[in-house]
DNA sequence: CAGCAACCGGCATACGTATTCACACGCCGG
DNA sequence: CCGGCGTGTGAATACGTATGCCGGTTGCTG
């Protein structure tokens, strides 16, 4: 005779996951006892834990974050955004892709996992991912024409959602936001090309309210010329958005409008590097005739002909900021987005 | 006298966020409709449906993805892992960084979301995601030592998880892999150093079966040369792992060894950069003195000075094919890796 | 030896959705 | 007039984990 199984305890499953029912069935303790043990709980005996740990090791177990996302209301995620305010075949700014690395090490030392997703800026990515419980709180990467952000994240505060955007901190935007200096940056930028001689200094980049970055960079080279006692520069300033084809067209329209300077200072690296290609087009020197200097420091400065000179942002910093700051305000810490300060780095293009 | 309230309907959840039994209780149905109408199930009538789908609009209730992965036992989620084979302070290979924004674009085509994650490739990675039920498949980016790969893959697909890689196809790997023609990309850098009348190139990069790519890389190089009636190189391949540093130490090797040689191969676009600069600081000229020519076709390809000839991988194209192969295999349908065209891209390093 | 506290761990249940099954209704043919 | 079928919906339940509450055991104290 076969005595009677104990039919009350849980059948361990052959070629499924094994579940917390699982290892606990073999732990010779109940499922309860098992979340607890793996999460740590001290109302665990260490003896039970680490029986525990071992059977779940060698089951390979996993949590299942589905379910437990779901119980604890909080998923561990955070989700990234980058945005393009204009479609361009996929390719993502390369000053937002640098901070990728520093970002996805923030998270997975905070034990948070990344989902990246790159939107239209003017689409409904406002109401995605924290609706739907996917991730805890989102970082916002791109440039774009500030009205449209404004009124998302107006939407995005009333709904209760964690953020925090790359940008420049402006007042009302409620301290979401970390960036650089950016007026600081834009000074150093003019107070260099003055050091070295430059009197006309173009500046690159829509300089109206709708891009704060560009126009707090271009204010403060204002302020440099000014500072420097030196008559205000008129007439040289023209929109670009930040992308090369959008320098080249840039100084092709100063060109064409036969305006007189002897430096631009770009809104950004890319635009900086499409101005030098145009510049080169059109048999100008860089630096002897025009000095150009960019603003982010992006990996392809260094190999831009010649080298650009520009203002430094720390990427790697920033990256680390941001999630820090995120994660902060997604656990009602105190929070104070920093701003970070820019560093002029001077190659050859000046 | 107030009549009593039917207490078996849902009680609406004020400040909370709306879930489908809110929904049903505004709708007069029940929680399953809800769910079947917004899934577009036909069962459900089109005039029940469109009700459903306006309150839901409404109240802004989105799906709760937890609740609902944990339920169907799949989550719409890729995982993408970009490996380093050296630990290099968080910056990623820019070749996979550039599929990034196509991996993006091809995810969202299909509802998919995308969880990002960066690891060595040493780590434990290949037991994470997918076990954990995050995600229903791996897209693996990263050059390293392939006897690595091979172990973890072997687990994969043990444990019958989804999983596609970016590399060289190699025999017993399953079919897990797409990449370019890495061998007919190297004849054809060969045939065209060989036309530009080259004759001892040098090779840089490991060329070891620890590394496939390199390697079909350097054969079809070799091939080319044998093709031409050339007799073979010796001596001038020297190991390289895809960073800029390793190309400057690599020619540094080749110089300090009194090595006759008149062109590059580098097994990468960052190893050639690496290997220009190397050459210019010892005073060489390119392409006049040695002629370069990479392997990638990254952003910064366009940038170095002389801009650099190279193999280029389509890296749209390459992304859009990752995702499309690894949703056919989660989906079961059959599905074979293509071997991607390399594109020969001349300019001014040859 | 009784009483009490501290320590462990089990029971029941909740999280929000998707699916299986059963059922009510209306219509048709026999 | 009845049985059967197709259509649309509700009831019940499962997915796997986490936690509030409560009870049992141990060891210590008086």
């Amino acid at each position: 005779m076969v005595p009677a199984e104990d039919c009350t305890t849980h059948a361990m499953a052959v070629n499924d996951k094994p579940t917390s029912f699982d290892i606990a069935a073999l732990a010779g303790v109940s499922q309860p006892t098992v979340s607890r043990a793996l999460r740590g709980d001290s109302t665990v005996s260490e003896k039970t834990r680490l029986r525990i740990e071992a059977i779940a090791k060698q089951l390979n177990y996993k949590v299942d974050k589905n379910a437990s996302s779901l119980r604890r209301g909080q998923s561990k995620t955070l989700a990234l955004l980058f945005f393009e305010d204009t479609p361009n075949g996929g390719s993502i700014n390369p000053f937002f892709l640098a901070m990728l690395g520093s970002i996805l090490h923030a998270c997975a030392a905070r034990g948070y996992d990344l989902l990246t997703s790159f939107q239209q800026l003017s689409s409904d990515w406002h109401v995605d991912f924290e609706d739907s419980r996917k991730a805890d709180g989102i970082i916002l990467l791109g440039y774009g024409d500030y009205a449209i952000y404004r009124g998302r994240e107006e939407q995005l505060i009333r709904q209760g959602t964690h953020f925090i955007r790359w940008g420049t901190a402006e007042p009302g935007s409620a301290g979401r936001t970390i960036g650089v200096d950016n007026f600081q940056g834009g000074y150093d930028a003019g107070r260099h090309l003055i050091e070295r001689g430059r009197r006309r200094i173009a500046f690159i980049g829509d300089a109206s309210d709708h891009y704060p970055e560009f126009l707090a960079r271009y204010r403060g080279m204002a302020a440099a010329v000014a500072a420097a006692g030196l008559p205000p520069i008129d007439g040289l300033q023209v929109d670009a958005l930040s992308l090369d084809d959008h320098g080249f067209a840039a100084v092709a329209t100063l060109l064409a409008r036969d305006a007189e300077f002897d430096a631009i200072f770009a809104g950004s690296d890319l635009i900086a590097i499409g101005a030098m290609r145009a510049l080169a087009e059109a048999g100008l020197r860089v630096p002897d005739d025009i000095a150009v200097i960019g603003f982010d420091d992006i990996p392809a400065a260094t190999l831009s002909q010649p080298p650009l000179t520009t203002i430094a942002q720390d990427f790697q910093l920033a990256g680390e900021k941001l999630v820090d700051t995120l994660v902060r305000q997604i656990a009602n810490e105190p929070f104070a987005p920093p701003v970070l300060p820019g560093r002029l780095i001077v190659r050859a293009s000046t």
